[in-house]
DNA sequence: GGGAAAATGGACCGACAGGTCCAAAACTGG
DNA sequence: CCAGTTTTGGACCTGTCGGTCCATTTTCCC
């Protein structure tokens, strides 16, 4: 705990030598690309660039910071939605370019990383009620970004109408969940791309 | 190893004291369960029944031992889709039977265990290349089934004929995969079916 | 500059990980 | 019943796991 409360300190001391969130983003990296079980606390040590004392004084533990982990990426994801949709030329547009960044994942050379909610349901599912908790209203949270695309998609023609937009946004939110399960097995790029073709065709 | 060829033994000596077949197909409800990395020798030695030394002596390693399980899941449930198929009323039938398994298991109180080759792709993938190997064959053969069945869809005009039946298989795995991620993200059995019926209008 | 407060480095901890080894046991063929 | 072959139980090994502890350092306030 960092003892402040609206980043103003409450007692003297000597100052934290590291930026918590620069961590903290470093931390998620790492889960990201490997999973929670797969993470040692030596990967996550020298990834955020600290000591133990200075991990566990600030962090608590691994599982905390993992689910600190959860909760930022979670928010973050939330944001770029959000920016995605208000900058996107259509509504349909937005999700289609959602879609597309799994072919973008999957076109890069780099670790294919999917994403840390999906991973982490079918990583840690069931097994820790906390994780689980995260992960479903995470996962709500998406759905609910696609429901306001498919909702004024709706309004604009590009989507039928006659399909309820709760149940349309499970569907892109499966969609997405598959792709990026499609990009962790190797499926390359183009494949992607027309899968997310068809995928859309659902929603005429 | 076990000396024997087409089950004749070669040479005598004390006979197993264990089924290879069993543990092992116990050894990959485990793995299923809970994982490579989450599952420890012990909880391996605990379901198969048997001692390190068998386990060592038969198995070779704990990753041998997974790759084991990996080929049996994929012969397992090729099998169970190529029967499936052959079963079903109508091949459309038998897609929407194989999606439609996810609500079966969303509805079921036990364990929400996926698929362990899907499983094994978010968990385990670009770690190893042997084991990346044998998840993107087995997903090969996955979708393989998937196009045998857009096919013969096709020809009795349940599924539209001018898409390309290997894309589509590409899509209903996807699709297959999502569901999955979706079950372990605790979505209940009536939205996986309701989203079951939007991914099949992509194949009209 | 002194003292309270907080952060740091690193030694240390018990538990358990996957894996090896070997003597004893159990079998078969002669 | 003995020799040869294989399996079995369990002691043992090394490394690493997540986590604790404390003396030391660095700061701020007075």
């Amino acid at each position: 705990m960092d003892c402040t409360v609206q980043n103003i300190r409450m007692q003297t001391g000597r100052p934290l030598e590291f930026d918590p969130e620069l961590a903290l983003e470093a931390a998620m990296t790492v889960f990201w690309q490997q999973g929670f079980e797969a993470t040692s606390l030596a990967d996550l040590l020298q990834a955020m660039g600290l000591s133990k004392s200075s991990f566990y004084n600030e962090f608590g533990s691994k599982q905390q910071l993992f689910e600190a982990c959860l909760e930022r990426f979670r928010g973050r994801q939330v944001g770029r939605m959000r920016e995605g949709l208000s900058s996107a030329a259509s509504p349909l547009d937005f999700v289609r370019g959602m879609l597309l960044t799994n072919a973008a994942e999957a076109r890069q050379d780099g670790p294919r990383r999917g994403c840390l909610i999906m991973n982490t349901a079918t990583e840690f599912a069931g097994r820790d009620p906390a994780v689980a908790g995260l992960v479903s209203s995470a996962a709500r949270d998406f759905a609910s970004m696609f429901r306001v695309a498919v909702e004024m998609a709706q309004e604009q023609g590009e989507i039928r109408r006659d399909a309820d937009p709760e149940m349309l946004a499970g569907y892109l939110l499966t969609t997405m969940a598959g792709l990026r399960t499609m990009v962790k097995a190797g499926l390359p790029a183009n494949e992607i791309e027309q899968i997310v073709e068809v995928a859309l065709k659902a929603l005429q």
